[in-house]
DNA sequence: AATACCGTCAACCGCTGGACA
DNA sequence: CTGTCCAGCGGTTGACGGTAT
């Protein structure tokens, strides 16, 4: 099962390792030209002795021209943290909340970076609890989380959905456990026009077009309370309205949420 | 100056799950 | 149901540059 990786073609061997200046124009110049389509086919399009994964991940980790490039902000850097506590190393869903950012880079920065610093701050970059022997000066140093992410309980905004979670720096988010992964959605479909939904028990994330975010009403057998109650979401966090949320993210006006 | 070591990052590898025949 | 193809994901590797010895 299972496709095979980058074996070459019997006739013409496939070029490895990094890509040169000329190899990046064609691929670039092939993609604005006649988009991405079917990734097998691009290395021959293009004219690369590439194999199709490979063109894909040039283009997602380089070429692509919405990527932010640069180190990492204050910002970034907490959000990652304070994803990875929830998700874990999801890197792309971390990265799908870093607009600009890919879940490579995310890798890397976390690997080299955050896990070190994790750990000088007394933190295990694993389980993001005090490590043994030093909780005292860990609990000191910890930064105030409750910044970061907080437990609203707006039931009354979405009766059906208990995990809902505000985040000063990224939104409103909400946890779908959907089978073994759990996942964030981030809430918001400001100034949209609202309908209601009641067959689902969960969240879905949808696409986030422009300021524009919406969710999907999916149906799934349970929300995530276990892990993140349990895990994550511990008294340590104070509460925030949808009101908060709109304000902090600087919405006139009222804000609606849109179902679908 | 040489080389050993370390950190960073781009790219590869192997696996998974979805779509489809 | 099974096999194949494909995109996508996360772990790992290797190249490279900077720093220490």
């Amino acid at each position: 099962m299972g496709h095979q990786s980058c074996i070459a073609a019997p006739k013409q061997k496939l070029r490895k390792g990094l890509w040169s200046p000329e190899e990046d124009e064609k691929l670039y110049n092939h993609i604005i030209r006649y988009g991405v389509g079917c990734w097998s086919s691009v290395p021959k399009l293009a004219g690369l002795q590439r194999c199709g994964k490979s063109c894909r991940l040039r283009w997602i980790n380089y070429l692509r021209p919405d990527l932010k490039r640069g180190s990492f902000s204050q910002q970034e850097e907490d959000l990652i943290i304070s994803l990875h506590e929830i998700l874990g190393n999801r890197w792309s869903q971390i990265a799908s909340q870093l607009p600009g950012r890919t879940d490579n880079e995310i890798k890397n920065f976390w690997n080299s970076s955050l896990k070190k610093k994790l750990r000088q701050r007394g933190i295990d970059p694993t389980t993001h609890k005090p490590i043994a022997g030093d909780a005292t000066e860990s609990q000191e140093e910890k930064p105030d989380i409750s910044t970061i992410i907080s437990s609203p309980v707006d039931q009354q905004v979405f009766p059906n959905f208990e995990q809902q979670y505000f985040t000063a720096s990224m939104g409103f988010y909400g946890v779908n456990n959907n089978s073994s992964r759990s996942e964030l959605c981030e809430y918001g479909g400001y100034g949209e026009s609202s309908s209601n939904s009641t067959g689902g028990s969960n969240w879905n994330c949808s696409s986030v077009s422009g300021n524009h975010e919406v969710l999907n009403w999916d149906s799934v057998t349970h929300i995530g309370n276990t892990i993140l109650e349990e895990e994550h979401f511990e008294p340590k966090f104070a509460a925030h309205s949808w009101q908060e949320h709109a304000e902090i993210r600087g919405f006139d006006g009222d804000f609606d949420v849109e179902f679908f």
